[in-house]
RNA sequence: GCUCGUGUGGUGUAGCCAGGUCCAUCAUAGUGGGUUUUCAUCCCGCCGACCCGGGUUCGAAUCCCGGCACGAGCACCA
């Protein structure tokens, strides 16, 4: 019998100690829920070989997609989050500007690129014609002087770009000649982080920024999605020419989940400005806080992540395999609590009641303890639903037979098959509400909640209801029902 | 169009590089049952897959060739 892997496959010609690790978001937007697959997957190979793990900010875009300044220290706090303990290290591209200079300098000085004054368009004909442009021929002396003119403003942004050479013939044509560096009007588009400001108009692309970085912070293995393969090339040739050895890389393939269909930060930025949502938590976008805040833990999310390892398939799954994952981790120490919709009135009659009835915290474990309800008053809330079925269990209680608003009460004993219901005093309980979402609205119920004194942002089962988590304000949201049914 | 990548049950995933021990692993979903005074949790059973066609070989999920399908890149975005 060979051999079943068990978690993530090796990296190749790692060892512990020796591995370093990076995950780079832009910060434009708070970390979602894709975001989290390269967190948790590059710092779990930081667990496995004793590594460092990098966070990067790849904010060199002002425009297309400018940064957003609180993206910084939430992207910090969530990478905590999910991870479990703080980036070995926090680099900010845009804190790193001199190093780019300087190697875009060396590239030309040593004629590893040029500055090239083609518009984008006619570049194009030559990317796809394989021809050389112009500009291709030009000295080092010539390049220089050039760049020196884009450092000192002379040029607009789309004048003129620093292109690595490579081979105009090469088979790809997304290698051809590739953009290094660029021009933005950062008088019109400041970058957000004051100190940076419009303080400069040359900015490094993707490819180039990455490549440089990644080689200066001794970067010895990349795993990242399968759509960055052309950037693996196109930064090895760069690295060619300056003699570096690049980093062993692996990628993952594409994830759709079913329900959320795609959606992108700068979307999301988007419809949040536009008052479309109130905020990054709301409950129904796909983000790391909406995910929290609806009770999903960082561990479910591991846990999703890394079982769905990194093979280059793209797949597409439903969101119980999250919830499924979710209340696994939740489950074992999930209060219960009992909140009745759409709640009916009804007094206990026909018997002698006890004193109190009590109920476990958690059924799976006793040192939680239990909840106690006082009788005194018979009078109890149960769900419109259930009265309608006549007969019931109350459970941990008794057996009723439902007359009008009079629940009589049968037996204490259990004697016939009825359903069991949740249920509570009209004493013990206080109005409540429950958040949930669906079709991406959100979907307000009010009933009567179970007193409690639980804190805000615990994870409660709402017997026969789902999980759920407190919030500030007292009121429930709801994870995902009790039973994962896939529609 | 050019380039690159991927195809294992409903959904994911292991096995593929180094062919037999694979009548193919595990999980999830579905289904049936057990425990349980929650439509929860937990436990047990069942269900169900190697994209297609050739080739190599005593032997192919695994190697080779050809199809087909799907995805990504070809941005002065990341």
């Amino acid at each position: 019998m060979k051999e079943r892997r068990t978690g993530l496959p090796d990296l190749k010609d790692a060892q512990k100690g020796k591995v370093v690790l990076r995950f780079a978001p832009n910060p434009n937007g708070p970390l979602s829920f894709g975001h989290a697959r390269g967190l948790v997957i590059n710092s779990t190979y930081r667990e496995m070989y004793d590594g460092e793990f990098i966070l990067r900010f790849d904010d060199t875009d002002t425009k297309v997609k400018p940064p957003m300044l609180e993206a910084y220290d939430r992207i910090q706090e969530e990478t905590a989050w999910l991870t479990g303990r703080k980036p070995d290290r926090v680099v900010i591209a845009s804190d790193r500007m001199e190093a780019y200079y300087e190697h875009a300098s060396l590239m030309l000085e040593k004629g590893y690129g040029y500055v090239c004054r083609c518009s984008a368009e006619a570049f194009k004909e030559h990317r796809v014609g394989k021809t050389n442009c112009p500009c291709r021929d030009q000295t080092s002396l010539e390049n220089l002087e050039l760049w020196q003119q884009m450092l000192d403003r002379k040029f607009s942004p789309g004048d003129v770009v620093v292109r690595v050479k490579t081979d105009m013939t090469l088979k790809n044509p997304a290698l051809r000649d590739w953009p290094a560096l660029r021009l933005q009007d950062t008088e019109a588009h400041p970058h957000p982080r004051k100190s940076i400001g419009s303080k400069y108009v040359v900015w490094p692309l993707l490819d180039f920024q990455s490549a440089v970085e990644d080689h200066l912070q001794g970067v010895t293995h990349i795993v990242r999605g399968k759509d960055l393969m052309d950037s693996t090339r196109k930064q090895t040739l760069l690295y060619e020419h300056f003699g570096w050895n690049y980093p062993e890389t692996m990628y993952w393939g594409r994830v759709k989940v079913h329900e959320w269909g795609g959606f992108s930060t700068s979307q999301m930025r988007l419809d949040i400005e536009e008052g479309r949502y109130p905020g990054w938590g709301d409950p129904r976008l796909p983000t790391l806080e909406g995910l929290k805040g609806r009770g999903i833990s960082d561990e479910a999310l591991r846990a999703f992540w890394l079982e769905l390892g990194i093979t280059q398939k793209d797949i597409s799954v439903p969101l119980s395999t999250l919830y499924a994952h979710n209340t696994k981790v939740v489950d074992s120490t999930a209060p219960r609590l009992s909140f009745i919709r759409e709640p009916v009135l009804c007094s206990l009659e026909g018997s002698e009641l006890p004193k109190t009835v009590s109920h476990p915290v958690n059924p799976n474990d006793e040192k939680m303890g239990s909840r106690t309800w006082n009788m005194d008053k018979g009078a109890v809330y149960l769900e419109q639903d259930d009265v309608e079925r006549g007969a019931l269990r109350l459970k941990e209680f008794a057996d009723v037979n439902l007359a009008g608003s009079k629940a009589i009460i049968h037996s204490f004993e259990r004697s016939d098959k009825r359903s069991i219901v949740h249920w509570i005093t009209e004493e013990n309980s206080t109005e409540g509400t429950l958040l949930s979402t669906s079709n991406n609205e959100i979907i307000t119920q009010n009933g009567r909640l179970e007193k409690h004194s639980l804190k805000p942002g615990t994870i409660v089962q709402l017997e026969r209801i789902g999980y759920a988590r407190l919030q500030e304000d007292g009121s429930f949201i709801l994870c995902h029902e009790v039973s994962i049914e896939e529609k």
